[in-house]
DNA sequence: TTATATTGGTCTCAAAAAGAGACCAGCACT
DNA sequence: AGTGCTGGTCTCTTTTTGAGACCAATATAA
């Protein structure tokens, strides 16, 4: 696992970077990171980088979120500023939700991570299973 | 499996692939990634990217962690087969905590991410204080 | 000697977050 | 008049997390 130039600066230093007491505590990245590190953003952020969607199509797509997290959850997106969120006038109106360029920016890293995970996730399952079984 | 340029498929199916039933909910990528996508995972595996950190460190590196939190996060991570553990047979005896070849396969794209919110971290600001400004 | 600190945890209890599901208003269709 | 669809909110329960006490064995300090 040869690093290739992976980072110059030390990789705690990103975490730290901005936090002027050195306090990691307040750090911005670590803001930024946990708020998309739960359940169901990365998730939601998958479905609406595929086309935008409207809030029951969501609902469907995902089937175990609770209607009251999805609201949450795309509600802290779209103030993180990744969703807009549209408002057409039917009957009744329909919402609609789809990225906006800071979010289509993010899912290009965030794909990345998603993309190890479907290659290796063979061996995360490995990883439990031999961990379970001592 | 075919495919090298993952942007061809349907981002979707990368969190659908494996799911026989075209269930998204028991989707082995989304097992991997809520492994991760959690308060603590990505700060813990950032550090340890670093270098190997004692149990104490880790808790003085990071001040806002519980140590219940600390001890269960490293050991899921432990248990995804990101994270060695090994005991020194010191007095009292010592723990060091390390990456594994996985966990640093995993901290490749984890760190692109991490990246991006050092580099964005203002956007997202300003997105917030827009938003709630409101 | 006695007191105190260190190691890496676990245990209990309180607080916060998430899940389940009822409820809502407004309108269309039957 | 009844039913269904929209995108939510409200309440209640369960799960997760946080705060902090406690642990045994040893080393160091007083």
């Amino acid at each position: 696992m040869d690093s290739k130039i992976v980072s110059l600066r030390s990789k705690l230093e990103i975490y730290k970077s901005g936090s002027g007491g050195g306090n990691i505590a307040d750090c911005p990245v670590r803001d930024v990171i946990q708020g998309i590190s739960n359940k169901w953003s990365s998730l939601l952020m998958m479905a609406l980088a595929e086309k935008p969607y409207r809030f029951g199509e969501l609902r469907r797509l995902v089937p175990d979120i609770s209607q009251r997290m999805l609201t949450q959850t795309l509600h802290d997106l779209q103030r993180d500023g990744y969703v807009h969120r549209e408002v057409f006038p039917t009957k009744p109106p329909s919402v609609e939700y789809s990225l906006t360029d800071l979010g289509r920016s993010m899912f290009g890293p965030l794909q990345q991570l998603l993309q190890w995970a479907e290659l290796n996730h063979g061996a995360v399952r490995a990883a439990r299973a031999t961990f379970d079984a001592v």
